[in-house]
RNA sequence: GGGCCCGUAGCUUAGUCAGGCAGAGCGACGGACUCUUAAUCCGUAGGCCGGGGGUUCAAAUCCCUUCGGGCCCGCCA
């Protein structure tokens, strides 16, 4: 095909000029949304995009969340709680009208003997966990032994959920509907779960496990009829047993299906939950079928969020013992801090939990945010505004002492809280609170014992250590004239013990002079390196060349113990 | 076999949906405050945005592919 050069020509025209215009019109838009949008940059925390889309399909909110007490509940439990707590909190403050529910798996059944079990719950394996009797003996069951700490820690948290127990909501009757429905339309459920799970589905399957009247167990019979009018099912039981249990409480519904039920039942309008159920042919994937062709309801939104792994054991499971609880982490770190570790990170991260050094960062990183929002610091932007706002547990009162300083002011005081009290007090903060301060001491001083990295640790020495026996003649001197000048003083603070320190290299000064003639040697031929000193006085204290900052560490101490420490310090003879 | 999430500075990460100069915090380094090693303030360095290919005037961002990490498809958040 030929076409004429003067077609081809203006062809070529066309296409340039419509192309230098996309260009044009490019650049135009960017001048004008460009700089419209660089003002909008502001990140939006991630509970706030779900909380503005859940509002676009509805005002009304509720919002679910769920765990099976079967095991310790720990932090990657909790991240759960947070996570669903963080978007609540959001629909909250975006006006819209909603609620937070905790519901509790309290009926499914005991899976196996765990390892933190008598060999004696073998006999029990089977049994809704509600019907389970605690390990402990003081609660009222298995579900209750683990449920009760938890619900504690939550409490601490500032989360506060209404909470609903499975077993109850199953034996007041509130299924009663959900499971007829599904018995009548087990062929639909079924064929479901084979279309979306790939699974094929046992000829004799049912949605609903019967508990056997005989060993109180659910997982071993098979349903063989039911009555919708008379609301019964009638069973067979592996153990031998045959019979007929009522539809309230008499069983409950196989956990793919239990969950759409759920939505349904309550109005569950946004659930997070582990992504273990969020691949595809999973239980949310299954459940949203479900919900919508059986029991006619809209899925809630989902907000999947990763796992939280141990430090480098991996992740936190109950069932591999990686495993540390909420209330064991309370007694660590005050729940605030937990909070935004949960909170600053998105939901579909990892998160890395270290108790140890990285815990200490942690801390540190939220108590400067903290200080930042409180003093209203201009350079504190919405975003990270916004993460603390989340991170706050409300009604609680914490003390404004830092983690770090604690650390120190602990050990200085050898753990005794009388002590401490005095030390917070030198130190120019407030004392009023002494509740506050007698929690952050604790949670301090089993950081110590069970997480603290080698670096952070010290202990006063009861008397002079041995290292004292590396020390110079200068850094001897320096000791002896230190402690004769500290003993001639009143009360020092901290600032005062730092300036005094150096005071030993200006020639002219006291401790200058006394340092000296202590030498024998003239003021002038007096060669101090503040560094050397400070090591002196970390090891006539502690055995070690360094410590925390000198200053106040020393403004920590009864002045007697320091006078007597350095004097001792000065005149020792290996 | 099929599917999901993650990979950005030494570390923790924002930015990815909607393509438009890759940003913070911690740490490190340098300095200041008569002020040390873990206070404070100021400053500096540090990036083939896991790799490769493609689309585009323009890619961390979209598409394909590949590697690494973590998971799911059995009633374990």
């Amino acid at each position: 095909m030929v076409f004429s050069f003067s077609f081809r020509v203006s062809c070529f025209i066309i296409i340039i000029s419509l192309y230098l215009k996309s260009l044009y019109l490019k650049s135009l838009y960017l001048t004008i949304v460009g700089n419209f949008g660089e003002k909008m940059a502001d990140t939006i925390h991630w509970a706030d995009v779900i909380a503005e889309e859940t509002l676009q399909k509805s005002s009304k909110h509720l919002v679910a969340t769920g765990i099976t007490p079967s095991g310790h509940i720990h932090i990657g439990n909790m991240r759960e709680v947070v996570t669903a707590d963080a978007a609540y909190r959001s629909l909250l403050d975006k006006g819209a009208e909603a609620e937070l529910i905790y519901i509790a798996d309290t009926y499914d059944p005991l899976r196996k003997v765990y390892p933190f079990l008598p060999e004696s719950y073998a006999e029990h394996v089977g049994k809704p966990l509600s019907e389970v009797p605690c390990p402990c003996g003081d609660c009222a069951n298995y579900a209750e032994h683990f449920l009760k700490p938890f619900l504690a820690a939550l409490q601490r948290l500032g989360i506060t959920p209404k909470v609903y127990k499975a077993d109850e909501m199953y034996k007041e009757g509130l299924y009663i509907e959900a499971i007829k429905t599904a018995l009548l339309k087990r062929d639909e459920i079924a064929k479901i779960l084979e279309e979306v799970s790939g699974k094929t589905v046992v000829e004799d399957w049912s949605p609903f496990n019967p508990i056997c009247n005989e060993c109180g167990k659910l997982t071993m019979t098979k349903v063989t009829g039911f009555d919708v009018d008379a609301e019964t099912v009638d069973y067979s039981c592996s153990c031998g047993h045959a019979g007929t249990v009522s539809m309230k409480g008499g069983g409950k519904l196989t956990w793919r299906v239990d969950w759409p039920a759920r939505w349904g039942i309550l109005g569950v309008s946004i659930e997070p939950f582990g992504k273990d159920h969020a691949s595809s042919g999973g239980s949310y994937a299954t459940g949203t079928r479900i919900v919508e062709e059986i029991y006619e309801h809209q899925p809630p939104s989902p907000i999947v969020y990763e796992w939280i792994m141990l430090g480098k054991k991996g992740a936190m499971s109950s069932s591999t013992g990686v495993v540390v609880s909420i209330s064991d982490m309370l007694e660590v770190v005050p729940p605030e801090v937990l909070r935004y570790l949960i909170i600053r990170t998105k939901p579909e991260k990892h998160i890395q939990f270290d108790p140890g050094q990285p815990l200490l960062s942690l801390v540190d990183e939220y108590e400067r945010l903290r200080t930042k929002f409180q003093e209203e610091d201009p350079s504190l932007g919405d975003f990270d505004k916004r993460i603390y706002e989340l991170s706050r547990a409300t009604g609680i009162c914490q003390s404004e002492i830092p983690f770090k300083q604690m650390v120190t002011i602990s050990q200085v005081a050898r753990g005794d809280f009388e002590q401490i009290l005095k030390i917070v007090k030198r130190s120019g903060f407030e004392t009023e609170n002494e509740m506050s301060i007698r929690e952050l001491a604790e949670n301090v001083s089993k950081w110590l014992d069970l997480y603290a990295p080698p670096f952070a640790k010290f202990s006063v020495k009861e008397n002079v250590p041995l290292q004292v026996a590396t020390l110079s003649d200068l850094q001897k001197a320096f000791l002896g004239a230190l402690a004769d000048i500290i003993e001639a003083s009143g009360e020092l603070t901290g600032e005062n013990y730092h300036l005094l320190v150096y005071s030993a290299k200006e020639a002219g000064s006291e401790l200058n002079g006394r340092i000296a003639a202590s030498l024998g040697i003239e003021p002038e031929a007096l060669e101090v390196n503040p560094k050397d000193l400070f090591k002196a006085i970390y090891t006539a204290i502690l055995g070690q060349g360094s410590g925390p900052k000198a200053g106040w560490f020393l403004s920590s101490f009864e002045k007697e113990f320091l006078v007597e420490r350095f004097r001792e310090a000065a005149v020792y003879q290996s």
